[in-house]
DNA sequence: TTTCTGACAACAA
DNA sequence: ATTGTTGCCAGAA
């Protein structure tokens, strides 16, 4: 039983706006997060949608790795990266250093409370 | 209606 | 270690 009736959207939305300044979160955290752990594909599908929409920090989730796959996506290659930057992640050659430093697990930080 | 395609990630060989 | 395949859901053609 796996009623999915068309949340997944409004799901990834909620939770990314729930990413704090100056932190990122992955696709697959994100997806886990949602009972649905292999449909990470779909968290970056979800957020190509939310860019349109405004308040969406599409910018802070990134893939596992800490690359910056999506940055194509934004109005320009380097303005994913310029964002983050100005949040104080630093980023060298499109990926994030140290990004366990940064990373924000809504299955550990939206556990509390 | 059917088919294809995605900001990924886990697994098999 | 690297490459290829599969799962996942929703939207566009």
């Amino acid at each position: 039983m796996k009623t999915y009736t068309g949340i997944f959207f409004e799901d990834v939305y909620a939770v990314a706006r729930m990413i704090p300044y100056g932190r990122i979160t992955t696709y697959g955290a994100i997806a886990a997060y949602l009972s649905t752990p292999k449909s990470a594909r779909m968290v970056g599908w979800s957020l190509n949608a939310a860019k349109l929409r405004s308040d969406i920090p599409a910018h802070r989730v990134v893939n596992k790795r800490g690359l910056l796959t999506g940055k194509i996506h934004f109005e320009s290659p380097t303005t994913m990266e310029e964002l983050l930057s100005s949040e104080g992640v630093e980023i060298v050659n499109g990926q994030i250093v140290a990004m366990e430093r940064y990373f924000w697990d809504p299955a550990i930080e939206l556990k509390l409370s």
